[in-house]
RNA sequence: UCUUCCUUAGCUCAGUUGGUUAGAGCAUCUGACUGUUAAUCAGAGGGUCGUUGGUUCAAGUCCAACAGGGAGAGCCA
């Protein structure tokens, strides 16, 4: 058997001195010609291994160099040296991979962002993404306990749709058909009938159409997947592939909404802060050193971590949207003329007005409710004034939207009256209809951006650097 | 898509009003060193200055287009 290894982070944690142990890894670094940093990836601590005199041959010690895979079994003893506890007294080393050090791009040393972006398939193995990569796990990790716990049911929404009802976002197409000889109809337009599905079909923006068809027969679901938007959208924020949790909940308000999301958030976090505390410590040591070189002013009030725990030991600040425009207008900001975008009851509101409301005036994140129906989705359930519907959105400093949600209108004529004011087809949307048609029920839900969560977690300014593997406009590498 | 900034060695950057042979730190290579901590010390190699075109006696430096990247905005999660 080849796979007989101790991990280096159980190795470190229960520094069992006098212990045999074998494990494999990659060199970070070889120095003095005796002393190898191995990393395999179980913990951002490395593992001395000390290589004595007359172990290795010459050639052997060659080839122990930076990315280099190797082998090395020995004796857990504590250390000599200061910067660690324990290391590994080697008694037998085998390289088990080369790593020409003339073409390695990973230098022990500090590397850009954006370096490491264009070597997304080699970054794994840098301290930060190492931490950002276990904590994105994590956080994946307490989505299902925490729904599990609840009784949730994870239901998997398909990827292809033909729904585009929602109309979330430009949608990326999916097809068969030779697309350098389309057939048309009669009338100039594509004829799909040859198609795979024999329709036009698409990559879903959105589970929760599907989603809300599983709550009104399970009482409550959610699901986890990926979801594509084809936007043109060039911004730290965004991705063209990326991952979303949408739970939907029957007999469920929009304050029972609000609870969930709340409640659901903190529980993440405070896993992650529990399971992964030495990565989100680097991060925040991290973070801390990149600001000494920002202007006083560029700098954030908070570390990572006292931010993660103000969010935890807080409640969010509920307001209304009216609520909301009533701060932005009387607030002297408005008065002085700084917001660039104008200010009045039925606007969207603009990035600025969000981070105004939880940045300077609420410091923390707040959950926005009762917007004006015309700047929502139709399946929005519609308030007694006529003019709101019961949606929330969670607001989160340094990121915006994190969640979008609302209670769902579950009383079928107004539904199909606001579908009809919305242009937006019945007749494709009878599955849909049906939940409202037999045993209708109260049900609220929300979508919740994983991607822009482990941002907020981790730290780290851009969306690219929290998924693996980035799709961007203009951008499908790996 | 818009605004703005950037592109010089493997990486991070300097390069003055356009003017000899384009520099530094780190990395790499060679040598030294057996308790190092992104080791240290000595030496060496490494560049079509993003691409194309233009202005000029002369362009890394000025102008234009294109490509790639960053930050902000719009759209949104």
């Amino acid at each position: 058997m080849f796979n007989k290894r101790t991990k280096i982070k159980q190795l470190l944690n229960e520094a069992s001195i006098g212990k045999e142990t074998t494990v494999m890894g990659w060199v970070r670094t070889f120095r003095n010609n005796q002393f190898i940093a191995l990393n395999d990836g179980s913990t951002n601590n490395n593992l001395q291994i000390v290589v004595e005199l007359g172990l290795a041959d010459e050639a052997t010690l060659k080839r122990i160099t930076t990315g280099a895979s190797i082998k090395a079994t020995g004796v857990l003893v504590e250390s000599l040296g200061k910067g660690q506890k324990v290391e590994l007294k080697a008694t037998a080393i085998e390289i088990l991979g080369d790593c020409d050090p003339e073409k390695y791009p990973l230098q022990p040393k500090k590397h850009s962002l954006e370096f490491l972006r264009e070597i997304a398939h080699l970054r794994f193995r840098t301290n930060t993404f190492g931490a950002v990569f276990r904590v994105r796990h994590a956080l994946a990790f307490a989505v299902h306990q925490f729904f599990n716990q609840k009784g949730f049911v994870y239901l998997h929404t398909p990827i292809i749709t033909a729904s585009d009802a929602e109309g979330a976002g430009e949608m990326f197409q999916v097809t068969t058909l030779p697309l350098n000889n389309l057939p048309k109809q009669s009338n100039g337009t594509i004829d799909f009938s040859d198609d795979f599905f024999g329709k036009a079909t698409n990559l879903t923006v959105s589970g929760q159409l599907e989603g809300e068809l599983g709550a009104t027969a399970f009482s409550e679901i959610y699901t986890f997947g990926p979801t594509f938007r084809a936007e043109n959208s060039n911004t730290a924020r965004h991705l063209a592939e990326f991952w979303m949790i949408e739970p939907e909940m029957a007999f469920n308000d929009l304050e029972d909404n609000m609870n969930l999301a709340e409640e659901f958030i903190k529980y993440i976090i405070g896993y992650a802060l529990k399971n992964n505390s030495e990565d989100i410590e680097f991060l925040d040591a991290r973070l801390k050193e990149e600001e000494k070189s920002l202007p006083q002013d560029k700098r954030s009030e908070f570390g990572l971590i006292e931010k993660l725990e103000f969010v935890l030991n807080n409640a969010f600040e509920r307001i209304t949207y009216t609520e909301a425009i009533d701060i932005l207008l009387n607030s002297s900001h408005y008065k002085k003329k700084k917001f660039k975008y104008e200010v009045s009851w039925g606007i969207d509101m603009q990035s600025e007005h969000e981070r105004y409301l939880v940045e300077k005036h609420f410091k923390r994140p707040v959950i926005v409710t009762d917007y004006p129906k015309d700047i929502k989705a139709f399946y929005m359930r519609q308030n007694d004034d006529g003019k709101t519907v019961a949606a929330m959105d969670i607001l989160a400093p340094g990121i915006g939207e994190i969640v979008g949600g609302s209670q769902r209108e579950e009383r079928l004529e107004k539904l199909e009256t606001r579908m009809k004011e919305m242009h937006i087809p019945a007749e494709e949307m009878n599955w849909y209809l049906d939940t409202r048609r037999f045993g209708s029920v109260p049900h609220a839900g929300f979508g919740l951006g994983f991607e822009r969560m482990v941002l907020f977690v981790t730290g780290m300014t851009n969306i690219r650097d929290v998924i693996p593997f980035a799709r961007t406009p203009k951008n499908c590498e790996f």
